[in-house]
DNA sequence: GAGTGGATTTCGCAT
DNA sequence: ATGCGAAGTCCACTC
């Protein structure tokens, strides 16, 4: 028996292979990946259109679509995914149309030349670990409190407010409440007016002094002193330190249960 | 004279061919195309593992990365333009390492097994272009304001005031002073906080009444109390309405200058 | 189904 | 370089 996957890749076809074997592909699921020259038009939530160029298409079989240029991270034109797809051959130019319901958007591609056609079904159970994420910050504070500041102690985190959600609340060792805004980068003028925000909304309600701390990595640089204006407090913590100190915590509760 | 393209396709290459087409395109700046079966290491900002699983890698000219798994409009593991690569073989085990400065991340990805290998050079100056954004809603407003209402006449676009930008400020047919917030899908509760800031550090500056209109196709449903609870207003206006007269303009002046 | 906020956001523009 | 806001943002999660 052959474990040679069904990979089905084309140099230089024509047309009528290409068509063939897009239209094959896609009732199978395939991914299809095609290199050519193409142009793109694109119509839905907004509009656009992209002249003759040479690019890589890569339509999966969730039915999302990538068109990508020679270079930059971002596709040009692209679709989420949940397509529909129609190919077709017409004057020798062969055209997918891709079509998404809600919103209604529309994806065309034209081809006059393909270079290359790769046909191939993936099979991909991996599991992807993110570290150090806004969350892992919230919980590394929530089990260590410390990292913000000694005798703190966090009562609630996502607490609902009027404007939004308070990332931690708690009291500090003095009895004061504390309300802390987390920012995984930099922190910016957005940060600090959302926590201002947060904490007049809980002094309107609370009628009490309230501490306001903004926790992220670094403060943009004209934003300190807006910072110290609205009477807020600014503490430095690494996402990463974070990662770290959950990660050490899971390999401990790891060694208790075992 | 042949025109064919210098498109190298190998079709589950041994590790030793990978290695050696890989080296050669990436010092000749050409894209690179890996199927096959890898994991992925990144390390910088934040930080991820992904384990084993059938993906699809895309190196481009301009030094930028995209892993993409078999479904999801997203790479699961990229980095943007500017990396520089290092490619080795390691018990069987093809690796190819991107490196970026500023800031200082590390994207590794592992190959145990390659289904095909593409490396081309693709050319694209292809135009394109992008109708129905926000810019071409403020640019519509600018020269043709009764899209807002009648007898508005915009003084500037893009005024810096203390919180930020204005899209559009100007004097309504009253000689009232007005301030535009423009978006171009439903407005949320966001743009209204942002429209109520500006109007309110305005009104510090000036001492006279403002009004602040809200520009958006559509106006999220619990947003409409705020709204008129802060004394703004809204009106509903459609990028594509926009992208339309930019467009007739456009044409109109073509057909002035010929 | 719509609303809300985050993202390894990326990208572009202005300071 | 840094800051700032938009994006056809996408995506996950809540109501």
């Amino acid at each position: 028996m052959s474990n040679e996957k069904p990979i089905i890749i084309l140099k230089t076809p024509t047309k009528e292979e290409t068509l063939e074997t897009v239209r094959s592909a896609l009732s199978r699921r395939r991914i299809i990946i095609i290199a050519g020259n193409c142009w793109v038009d694109y119509q839905g939530r907004a509009r656009s259109t992209l002249n003759p160029g040479e690019r890589i298409l890569i339509i999966k079989e969730d039915g999302s679509v990538l068109v990508h240029r020679p270079k930059g991270y971002e596709p040009v034109n692209w679709q989420p995914p949940g397509c529909i797809f129609h190919s077709d051959l017409r004057e020798d130019i062969f055209l997918i149309k891709a079509v998404r319901r809600k919103p209604r958007e529309t994806l065309q591609i034209f081809f006059d030349e393909i270079y290359f056609l790769a046909a191939m079904s993936l099979v991909d159970e991996g599991e992807f670990s993110l570290y150090a994420s806004e969350e892992d910050m919230q919980e590394a504070i929530m089990i260590q409190p410390s990292l913000v500041e000694d005798g703190l102690h966090p009562i609630t985190y996502e607490k609902k407010v009027e404007p939004g959600f308070i990332d931690v609340y708690g009291i500090d060792k003095n009895g004061r409440m504390v309300v802390i805004e987390i920012k995984r980068r930099t922190a910016g003028k957005e940060a600090v007016l959302q926590l201002s925000k947060y904490v007049d909304s809980l002094k309107n309600v609370v009628n009490r002094e309230i501490r306001g701390i903004l926790v992220a990595p670094k403060i943009a640089k004209g934003v300190q002193k807006l910072l110290l204006t609205l009477g807020l407090e600014f503490k430095r913590l690494d996402p990463k330190k974070c990662a770290e100190i959950l990660k050490k915590r899971k390999a401990r509760s790891l060694e208790d249960f075992y």
